[in-house]
DNA sequence: TATTGTTATACTCTATAACTATA
DNA sequence: TATAGTTATAGAGTATAACAATA
């Protein structure tokens, strides 16, 4: 009757999605840092550091929710806080040394895994390209024209 | 120097992952439903009605989450629980006239939702299948072999 | 008054442990 | 003893509200 829950859009992409953060938690685990972590570092690693609040924005996240990601990547030594001289309100945040070496290695396995996940669902390299660039539209093309059917119900 | 992060493959499945849930939702707001109980109506909807133990299993979700699930959607007058009468453990689940219903409109704006999702991207019919077949194989090869490299950093 | 970081709190989603009734 | 459903509880993950320091 109904088509199958395995042929869904919905179930397709998020399961996708799991199967690829777990092959990147996966990779990542003897670095001892996790793929929202890495995303942090990612986005931290610019020329002009940023605050707290600016990266929260860049990543998508709530500034409270920000708090804790950087607590975490404190304790691990990864990225250091600074007050602002500028505005004393403000928290810059920096990578250290081991932060960088960490998110260089991170990014490396990062690529690898991206690579190995396409490949190994016997993707050629281009049709892989190709769906990372479907992928990217449907990603960003955040609103969909808002139909909203009639109840016929 | 790293990639952005909108290039990064878990990102992109993630937040391609949320638009379309988005679209899901909206499609189904005055149906009264959520997708995921649209999902479960969709595994329920079988020749032999199933316990809620085979439901929780074909959604691929706990027993005890399958509880609430059920919960709601008898709330809603849209399923019914019976004991079974040859194992009295068991609580038979089958949908009622009013979650028949449901499920055909529900499955009618689903279907149109995923076709406008892709068509919205810009996608031709030949992009949005190719991108499906592939999407189905990503999130089916559950096991990418565990290269787990080296700690160079 | 508004903004940044912080804390406390709450909410969602889901799983584990323990209870009950059945087998 | 084991299984199906249930409940209580706890753990992620994330957001809202309130507070302190600063602008």
């Amino acid at each position: 009757m109904a088509e199958p829950l395995t042929s869904r859009l919905g179930y397709l992409l998020k399961h996708a999605q799991l199967n690829f953060s777990q092959s990147g938690a996966r990779a990542l685990e003897s670095l001892n840092i996790t793929g929202r972590q890495l995303a942090v570092l990612v986005v931290l690693d610019v020329a002009e550091p940023l605050s707290q609040l600016d990266a929260a924005k860049e990543l998508g996240v709530d500034r409270t929710t920000m708090v804790a990601l950087i607590d975490e990547l404190e304790d691990k030594g990864l990225v250091e806080r600074r007050r602002s001289p500028d505005d004393r309100r403000k928290n810059i945040v920096e990578l250290t040394a081991h932060g960088k070496q960490t998110l260089t290695e991170g990014e490396r396995r990062h690529q690898e895994t991206e690579k190995a996940f396409l490949a190994g669902a016997g993707l050629t390299p281009i049709e892989a390209d190709l769906f990372v660039r479907i992928l990217k539209r449907l990603a960003t093309d955040a609103e969909t024209p808002d139909d909203q059917p009639e109840d016929k119900t």
